[in-house]
This record gives structure tokens, sequence and C-alpha cells, in this order.
DNA sequence: GGTAGATAAGTTGTGCACAATTCAATTGTG
DNA sequence: CACAATTGAATTGTGCACAACTTATCTACC
């Protein structure tokens, strides 16, 4: 391996395609969530809020801590999100008794009932996508690799 | 074109993975604000405040239409953002002669000589990707499909 | 030329997102 | 045991993002 670096591929104009990347990041995020907000108004969630009860639906109770390295959120954000979330009624606070510092979270019946309402969303979302399910599995994995790659030049 | 419907690739939990590329999409997108920020402070900008600037780095004046119709962004967006940028001395709002209704933006000498200082963050974030070029192209290609049709399915 | 409808920008209100700070509870160490 | 350092959550302040609304201007059509 001497010499000039020389790429096996034609070459591209990396920043600018970069910029165009971190752009396209930034706009397909905001037209997902777009995309789901119409729905998600039904069930009177935000799509963090939706992302929370995931999460919560998945396995409970879980700390605010353990939410905020799930969804990679702070409690600057979560404290107020799920203080929303409980006056809806969806989800209750408790302090931890082994650890007081912890609060856990808990569904409750309507927070857990909710789940069932949103169980058409993921395959609304897919139909919208016009992805195949092989290209969005690739796209999953790129986007992971990519995140990944991110958080670790910090 | 008959008889039961049947993929030619093996079936994916397409409901499931959907979730999980809306999710790495968000993730990811954050991800990437998160890596520009340090690089964004040292000229005093927020990543949506950079993204207008290239836009006028590009051409300008602009007026805050086209500048909502570039970044997808609304007048409730743009109209607080470009006051503080003009606040820092790098744009101007004027209003236009011909159409009273626009306002053109245009950069100030301080605007205009930022985008040198600006000209290193592209490169250091294709660094911070891990990703090919040709990973990068390719997946610019598949967020731009992903955003139209999102888009389109409204 | 007068008026209805469309368009451009701004304002208001709600909810993230995140840095910085505060406070209480816990853990580690001498 | 004492107490410094750490951890978990909440609070404060700034800046998007977007819906809903307001105001001013412009265009079309009569």
């Amino acid at each position: 391996m001497t010499g000039a670096p020389r790429l096996n591929t034609p070459r591209l104009d990396a920043p600018r395609l970069n910029r165009q990347v971190c752009f396209a990041l930034y706009s397909a995020s905001k037209a997902a969530t777009a995309v789901y907000r119409p729905m998600l108004d039904e069930l009177g969630l935000t799509y963090p809020q939706y992302l929370v009860m995931l999460v919560l639906w998945e396995d409970q109770p879980r700390s605010v801590r353990e939410l905020g390295e799930e969804l990679a959120l702070d409690s600057g954000t979560l404290s107020p999100l799920l203080k929303r979330l409980e006056s809806l009624g969806l989800v209750e606070r408790r302090r931890s008794a082994e650890d007081e510092r912890r609060v856990e979270v808990f569904l409750t019946d309507a927070g857990t009932a909710l789940s069932a309402k949103s169980s058409a969303i993921p395959q609304q979302l897919a139909d919208a996508a016009g992805l195949s399910a092989v290209e969005l599995d690739q796209l999953r994995e790129t986007l992971g690799r990519l995140t990944a790659a991110l958080h670790s030049s910090r």
C-alpha cells in the first residue's frame, strides 16, 4: 500500500455530497414526522411522545435515565414530555423505593390500551415510504452505522 | 399477474422495520447536528442558520418564501431566525420595491466573509460520517426518494 | 376601478432539543 | 463514620418547528 492515495471508484465531491447528505437527513426526518403527525393526532401524541410509548410498550417500568438512553434524549427533554404524558393519563411517575434518585415511569391502563390503537401506524408509514422492504432494511443499516460513526467522532 | 401476491425477496417485518427506519432517521439527523454544533459554535451559527447561509452563499438576495421552499421551512420558523441573523450582522432584510409583500434577504460583507471560515466544515463532517463517498451518494439518493415519496403521500 | 380571493410575511402558542445549572440521593474512599 | 465525587432528575433559558391566525399587498375578474 504505497504511492499516492487513489480511489477505486469515481471521485465524488465529498464535501458538497456530505452537505447534501446532512440536509437530506434533516429533510427526510422532518418529512417522516410530518407523515406521522395526522396519525398520531388521533392518538393525541406527538412523535417524541410516541417514541417514549413504544419503549414502554416493549417493557415497563423504565426510569427516566433508561428512556433517555434508548432514545438519546436528556432529562431536559424527557421531564416535561413525561409530565404531559402523565397529564394525558397514559403514564404514571413514581420515585423508586430502592434508589430515591430514580423516577420509574409506568403505563396506566389507558397507556397500555393505546398500543392497540397505534398498531396500524407502522404499516401506513411503510406504505408512504415508497421503498421496498429490502431498501428499508439497507437504509436502516446504513443509518445505524452512520449514527454510530458520528457519535464516536465526538 | 394473477394469483396470490408473492414477493421475490425474503419477507421482512415491514412494520417493525419501518419503525426502526423512522427512528434511525430521527436519530441520525440529531447525531449529525450534534457533530455540526461545535464547529458551528465557532461561527456563532446554529444548524438551521447555517442552512440559510448556505442557500444565500449560493445566490442572493432570496425572499423569505424562496428560502422557505429550498429548506422546507415556513415563515413561522424563518422570520425569527432571519431576525437573529440580522442582529448578528450577517444579513439584511429589505422590502422588495416591485412587490411590497416580499422581503428580500441580502448578505452583508460579514455574511459573505463567513463563507470562507465555514469551508472546512463539509470535509470534517464527511470524515466523521465514516462512510465511503459511494455509500454517501447512495444514501443521499435513497433519502431523496424517501422524502419525495413521503411528501407525495400527503 | 372596485372588490374577492390569493399570496407574503409576521405573530402567537405549544412542544421538542439541548446546554447549563441546581438539588437530592447514593457511592466510594480515607 | 465522614465527606468528596458521582448520579438521577428537574429547572431555566435559547432556538427551532409548525399550526393557526393576522395584516398588508397584489392579482383577477367583473
